[in-house]
RNA sequence: GUGGGUAUAGCUCAGUUGGAAGAGCGCCAGAUUGUGGCUCUGGAGGUCGUGGGUUCGAUCCCCACUACUCACC
């Protein structure tokens, strides 16, 4: 029901072109997957997000088991039809919640507890609670429930969460049974070489069809998260991809490809478009800005989606200072479009085999 | 016409028992990376209606003027 192969391979960065066969469809990497945490990418309709060439979303564990709970969802169907979305789905485990919501949890071996933002109310989440709970949502690939640590906590801090998360794995490994759904292992250690390195290597045996690198592009500085990419590259298991979560500004998957990643899944480009910026390819633009008033053109020359298409800088920049939801909504399309270009230009960058050159003169125009 | 009230940042208003002026909104800019985000952070902007008086010192007290406003005739 899974199925990974590999299609062309850059000769000069090692970075791979491949197709990953799922029940849903297939998924052709590198991959940039937009994050719909709640059953929705937050403004778009799934139209909306496969006319932008959206392959895969995300949803969420932690959220989706508070509201309206993972056995609503199954009730219903499972989420790709609750929420009308036919392509591949990839669930994350709540462990990035556990990270995230630090202020109301405690964490033990047996699992996590935290306080619900919604209501106050105390819930344990356990390994097998969360693999129950994407079991119930019925998602194409499911993540393992992990511990995330801040890039400041220390050694042995790091040391614990990498060896409660290969715990926590074993456990997932042991009722991720379900035949339709594919169960990727994670890869912690925070910034220590060597407790990447473990982590990759004591991780490789639970990985199937596909293994992740969390716990990076948490606050680090970018040259350290490509440390850990170059230290850990040696010890992915063979043939299936590898799926840095969390990461999705430009640079960073451009970077992040050269170093043999597949994968990645950000709520950037939705969340600054509703907040009023738009990426390009010479940078982040702040669309707000005064400078744009009177810009009627497009907020990227030459992009092809809907909203370059049809609507101006200044448009758009107005939407966005009266609150508009639409401006959000187009700032999203843009943005989204945006990556999956982004990738299409890595992927031709692939089969020339120049994807070294095409990097180098990306950052140089991105950082300008 | 008579009596009262108000005049402080672009807007709506606090405030100082007289000791070198504040908020919210707006404006300008920054942030945002497995979404607790119509969020968060920072900045610019005022000779406190005008003219006089009292005082060491007035945005504050007194007088006049002007504008706006309410009530009554």
């Amino acid at each position: 029901m899974f199925k990974y192969e590999v299609l062309k391979v850059c000769k000069q960065s090692g970075a791979r072109i491949a197709k990953l066969t799922t029940p849903h469809g297939i998924i052709e990497t590198p991959v940039f997957m937009p994050v719909g945490t709640m059953a929705s990418v937050k403004a778009l309709s799934p139209e909306e997000v496969k006319e932008q060439g959206s392959q895969i979303i995300l949803g969420n564990t932690y959220h989706l088991y508070l509201r309206p709970g993972h056995e609503l969802i199954k009730k219903a169907g499972g989420l790709h039809k609750f929420m009308n979305w036919d392509r591949p789905i990839l669930t994350d485990s709540g462990g990035f919640q556990v990270f995230s919501l630090s202020k109301m949890r405690k964490i033990t071996d047996e699992g996590a507890t935290f306080d619900s933002f919604i209501d106050g109310s105390k819930h344990l989440i356990t390994p097998e609670k969360s693999m129950e709970i994407q079991q119930a949502l019925g998602s194409d690939i499911m993540m393992a429930f992990d511990e995330c640590t801040a890039p400041d906590c220390g050694y042995e801090k790091s040391k614990d969460a990498m060896e409660r998360t290969l715990l926590w794995l074993e456990r997932c490994f042991k009722v991720a049974n379900v035949p339709t759904q594919m169960l990727f292992p994670i890869i912690q250690g925070n910034m220590y070489e060597d407790l990447r390195i473990e982590s990759a290597k004591r991780t490789a045996p639970y990985a199937k069809c596909g293994i992740a690198v969390g716990g990076l592009s948490v606050g680090e500085p970018k040259p350290v998260m490509y440390k850990m990419l170059e230290a850990i590259r040696p010890y992915y298991p063979e043939n299936m991809p590898r799926y840095l979560m969390g990461v999705g500004s430009a640079d960073c998957i451009v970077e992040g490809v050269v170093r043999g990643i597949d994968m990645f899944d950000c709520v950037l480009p939705t969340r600054i478009a509703r907040n009023g910026t738009a990426m390009t390819s010479k940078g982040d633009i702040t669309i707000r800005n005064a400078a744009y008033k009177e810009d009627f053109g497009p907020v990227e020359e030459g992009c092809d989606c809907y909203t370059c298409r049809n609507y101006s800088r200044a448009y758009i920049r107005h939407l966005i200072n009266v609150d508009e939801i639409f401006g959000g909504r187009l700032l999203s399309i843009h943005n989204i479009r945006f990556l999956h270009r982004l990738v299409n230009g890595i992927k031709q960058a692939i089969i020339e085999d120049r994807l070294l050159d095409f990097r180098d003169s990306f950052i140089e125009k991105y950082e300008k």
